[in-house]
DNA sequence: TGAGTTTTTAAGGATTTTTTAAGAAAATTA
DNA sequence: TAATTTTCTTAAAAAATCCTTAAAAACTCA
């Protein structure tokens, strides 16, 4: 399992320090970023299971932030954090798609239950991950921990680790659809016209790596992914 | 999709009328129960979206409730009301299961918001891939998410997007009536001369494709829609 | 019959995909 | 640290796919 990754955007260093400390106390992987803009780009480049979230930021506040977070991820659960009880501000962050919401002061053993029970329900939904590291894809052999593609008779092709997860993933999906999106935001963590641009190049790369068997082809579905078939 | 039905189980009957009516008057289908027996009661003989309960009440309380109801039903999200601010309360209604809390007296606006939030939350979960997409039609095998429409000893037919919503539409009411207006409204989005047009070279491309089995037709039921025959 | 509806083909424009190539960034090696 | 290699992104043009619109002919129903 492994302890699970928190993402905590908190602009006060003191408040933030030793609510970081608190749930690193309990076993949480925590990164804690000092605002809005810090807290995007950590996102952008780690695997958060949860954000937690101060809403009054400078440079960029807590709503603008889970704004973008959403936009590259519809499902990772958001909770506020904020010092006001403005109606307002709870309409708000509901409508961004806030998964709860606390008030400042708010008891800290309070925040625990509800991580817990936001990651809890969570949990029970998206069990989709593999731990599976090696295939059979046609006449070929790979392996996507030790990164490498190969057939008997053939070349040992090495796969750079761009390439190894997108084979691994078409790979898990076999014969069925894999989203482009889904790829997208798995492995480039972000879903836009050049990341999508570098998607289609590596599917352009694998298909030359498996070229040898025709009995094995990537399909695009258009508008939709791929499909890595075997005939 | 028709309205959501929520179960509200509260014992202060002015309270609870007034809420009920407010909820109604949002468009929420409202049972309400006027304790944790009756609540109980309720919930076993109906199909509820959502549980909205109070904590404090005679007979059986609200954490009870819930526990009885998580017995039976994992998933459906469940709200506490409740007058005190009691750290052990909110506690307790979290570890039984709780989806979101609220401190009375709370404003009505922010119930409904979480009541949404909760509800968008399961819709978008429980959507991910419910319903079917794989159809047998005549001689033909046909998978609405792969977007190919094969059969024994025959070339694979790639659909488009629409192409293949309608089809599947078609093959949802399989010898019974596609109402033309469904099919504009649901997958066209817009009902008028134009998208009329559009859906009518859908027909003919599809109509094409099925040709090959004399068993199937798509017959055109004038001034009310199209119907998939299987004879 | 004649007005409205359906069927079909085809052209065009918009969007998405594919591919090659160049250069920036990162990692590795000397 | 500098040089080299590998990896990844960006760009751009060509190809493929998708959808709408148009228009003419066929059909249906009152």
């Amino acid at each position: 399992m492994g302890s699970k990754k928190i993402l905590l955007v908190e602009d006060d260093p003191n408040f933030g320090t030793v609510l970081k400390d608190y749930l690193a106390l309990h076993d949480y992987n925590i990164t804690h970023a000092k605002d809005g803009i810090e807290g995007l780009i950590e996102f952008k480049n780690n695997d958060f299971d949860l954000c937690i979230l101060d809403v009054m930021m400078p440079r960029k506040d807590g709503f603008s932030l889970a704004a973008d977070i959403r936009s590259t991820n519809k499902e990772i659960p958001i909770i506020f954090l904020t010092a006001k009880t403005m109606k307002e501000d709870v309409l708000k962050g509901y409508q961004v798609g806030a998964d709860d919401y606390l008030n400042k002061p708010f008891d800290s053993e309070v925040l625990l239950f509800k991580i817990k029970a936001i990651l809890q329900r969570k949990e029970s939904d998206s069990n989709k991950e593999s731990d599976e590291f090696e295939f059979n894809i046609g006449k070929f052999f790979f392996n996507s921990k030790l990164r490498h593609l190969s057939f008997d008779g053939g070349e040992n092709q090495k796969l750079s680790p761009k390439e190894s997860k997108l084979l691994k993933m078409l790979a898990v999906h076999k014969n069925d659809l894999m989203p482009r999106e889904l790829a997208l935001t798995k492995i480039w963590r972000d879903d836009n016209y050049f990341t999508s641009r570098s998607m289609d190049v590596y599917i352009a790369k694998l298909r030359k790596y498996l070229k040898s068997d025709e009995k094995v082809e990537i399909l695009n579905i258009h508008g939709e992914g791929f499909r890595l078939v075997e005939n």
